[in-house]
RNA sequence: CGGAGCAUAGCGCAGCUUGGUAGCGCGCCUGCCUUGGGAGCAGGAGGUCGUGGGUUCAAAUCCCGCUGCUCCGACCA
């Protein structure tokens, strides 16, 4: 690095209190030690005063590195030597709400697309998720291990994911030649490594997470820390010798994740969700944080608390309609009528009776989806109502070589396998296409299209009725911050992670995932926790607790006061910012409230009378409380 | 991967249409002054205009390629 280093100042005088002093994480209470300047003069507020370092032809830090740390510890802060740069002005690459004020407070700076450095602020809070996720898996019985983020490509062949994750998997190849990944997530090392490890049931169960660093190339990193290419995530495995072990050890996991989530502060919800790429056999929950960032429709019943992520929610069925009254279908001209919408325009129908003709390649196989005019087709249901490893749409010009029709005009009677919605049968008198150029008007299911395989393969719409009570369904946005996963035998199979039974028997082990978002529930927190002004930290994940800041650092009176608290509130354990800048108090205020810690003191000319501002930065209440009032009120806020 | 946009000082931007060797605000440094909501005055530092090529006497500006970043879509534990 080319930074200048500071170079060897003498040693400042210190008391000889000092070395026996006890650190002020130590827990003790009082004065911290006595730190004098080179003068002899007491420093009376972070060594702003304390030595006066000679400068030659760089700047040097004007804080002695011996005071400092006689000074430091994790619970105290001064901003003066905070490495913190605040931003005015609303970075221009940066959109959504929680990205802006991550960059405008200091807690991350970008390095690439998707990729963070983050900065002493930003670090706390991550460290803060991290500590309550640890504590909390701890406390469900999980242990901690660390495993390979370069992993063998290998590994990933043997499970058939290599193929499966693509071009989301780093690959790197090393010396020898040998291929390599980035590890996106770690259930092959995982079963692997567990495989060579467990011969018995008496080893069994058990489950092991570990927090790492984790790597996918996204097609689109995006808003931030929510869409990362390089990223933090706490995952858990379980691993267990029946269905009714794996019910209990992912019933472990889901309570704590509930706890990590009401400890953190923030509003989330568990909900139903599709197992995606990562497979399954069993039940599966996304926990999601609401907001209006997020990438994921819920979709969720106003009268009870069933939700489901879109891709996985289901309405009651909608009434099917009869054929009576209808008059036999007829054949009409419509050239140039493509769209739903023309349709409607054209021939006077509801979107609603329109039978809508979509065309997929399943695995390279054309397959067509049929539902009502005003529902769209669900992707992921259509895809595992194929059993289909890849769905993609079809092409306009795919469409029409693989079914001689144009797009628009394809009719659901056509010869390649067609998958109609359940709610199809809704439709009383339908329209539909009928080739190039024409339309069928008076169509009804089931007599004039027969219904070769009916499937629920579309979205639920607002106002669907909830399958559990009936209320109306309704749709939120939301981030999803966690999900846990029944992996059954997936990958214990592909492994071949056995064990013996009591009788003997070899049998595959059942496996539960459960991955956590760390870095994501950062942005998560702040999405639903911010004002005009900036962040607003919940106590539990602030960077820290308390922001106390002199009014003016060049009145000895408040920084005597200040410090004092300051070093008080730490000594008790409490987490102090203490903004010992000589700045003006609106730079201070305003920083202070973009920073966001939850309590700020204010000291200022009321100290005269022993007074400071307590003020919670939530509700913007403030109190004027004695110094001792202050401490201790605060000592209770946060302990 | 498709579509769109942007790239000029640490940050936010102007200059480009009509080529003549770079400017504004904020921030930063020095001094004075000021200290309860991003003050004021004076002085100052800082930019191979993303990159490679082309056109031209002359390119931030015109042309071509590349790269990076952002957004929309596709994709997605």
């Amino acid at each position: 690095m080319a930074e200048p280093q500071p170079r060897p100042v003498q040693p400042v005088a210190v008391s000889g209190a000092r070395r026996r002093a006890p650190l002020v994480h130590g827990g003790r209470t009082g004065a911290g030690p006595v730190v004098r300047s080179a003068q002899g003069r007491p420093c009376a507020l972070s060594g702003l005063c304390a030595v006066d370092v000679v400068r030659g032809g760089h700047h040097l830090p004007r804080r002695h590195p011996v005071v400092l740390m006689a000074r430091q510890g994790r619970n105290m802060m001064k901003q003066s030597q905070l490495f913190l740069n605040t931003l005015r002005e609303v970075p221009a690459d940066a959109d959504v709400v929680s990205h802006q004020l991550m960059l405008r407070a200091g807690l991350i700076r970008q390095h690439a697309a998707g990729v963070y450095s983050f900065l002493p602020l930003g670090m706390r809070v991550l460290h803060k998720i991290e500590t309550i996720v640890r504590e909390e898996m701890d406390a469900a019985g999980a242990q901690e291990v660390m495993l390979p983020a370069l992993q063998l490509e290998e590994l990933w062949r043997q499970s058939g994911r290599s193929e499966d994750y693509g071009p989301l998997m780093f690959r790197v190849t090393d010396r020898h030649g040998r291929a390599m990944v980035l590890g996106p997530t770690h259930e092959e090392v995982i079963t692997e490594l567990v495989r060579h490890e467990v011969r018995s049931y008496r080893q069994l169960p058990f489950t092991l997470y570990q927090i790492q660093t984790k790597f996918r190339d996204e097609a689109r990193p995006r808003a931030g820390l929510l869409r990362l290419r390089e990223f933090r995530m706490k995952d858990a495995y379980s691993f267990d010798i029946d269905e009714e072990g794996l019910d209990r050890s992912y019933r472990a996991m889901f309570d704590a994740y509930c706890r990590i989530f009401d400890r953190i502060g923030i509003a989330y919800r568990a909900v139903d969700a599709d197992p995606g790429a990562i497979g399954g056999e069993g039940g599966t929950h996304e926990f999601m944080v609401l907001s209006e960032a997020g990438e994921d429709t819920v979709v969720g019943c106003e009268a009870c608390n069933y939700s489901a992520n879109i891709e996985k929610a289901s309405g009651q069925a909608l009434p099917a309609a009869g054929s009576s009254g209808v008059p036999a279908k007829a054949r009409v001209a419509t050239p140039g009528v493509r769209t739903i919408d023309d349709l409607v325009q054209t021939l006077g129908v509801a979107k609603a009776q329109v039978l809508k003709v979509v065309v997929y390649l399943a695995d390279g196989q054309p397959v067509a989806a049929c539902v009502r005019g005003d529902h769209e087709v669900n992707e992921v249901k259509l895809k595992n109502t194929l059993r289909a490893r890849h769905l993609e749409l079809a092409s306009p010009e795919a469409v029409e070589a693989l079914t001689g029709y144009p797009v628009g005009f394809v009719p659901p009677t056509i010869s390649i396998p067609v998958v109609f919605d359940r709610d199809v049968a809704s439709v009383a008198d339908g329209v539909a296409a009928a080739g190039a150029g024409y339309h069928e008007v008076h169509v009804v299911p089931g007599r004039d299209v027969v219904l070769t395989r009916v499937a629920d393969i579309r979205n639920v719409t607002e106002g669907d009725l909830c399958p559990h009570c009936g209320g109306r369904l309704r749709f939120f946005r939301g981030i999803e911050v966690g999900h846990v996963f029944k992996l059954g035998t997936k990958y214990s199979r592909a492994f071949g992670a056995t064990y013996l039974d009591e009788k003997g028997q070899e049998r595959t082990i059942l496996m539960g995932c459960y991955g956590l978002g760390t870095s994501r529930i950062i942005p998560a927190i702040i999405e639903q926790c911010h004002d005009e002004d900036g962040i607003i930290w919940p106590l539990a994940v602030a960077p820290f607790h308390v922001h106390i800041v002199p009014v003016n650092v060049r009145d000895e009176q408040q920084v005597k006061a200040a410090t004092m608290l300051y070093q008080r509130l730490a000594a008790a354990g409490v987490e102090v910012l203490l903004d010992d800048r000589d700045e003006r108090p609106g730079v201070k205020f305003k920083d202070a409230d973009l920073i966001g810690l939850p309590l700020r003191v204010t000291v200022g000319n009321r100290v005269a009378e022993g007074k400071v501002e307590v003020k919670v930065r939530k509700t913007g209440e403030v109190q004027v409380l004695s110094l001792e009032e202050a401490f201790q009120t605060i000592l209770h806020t946060v302990k």
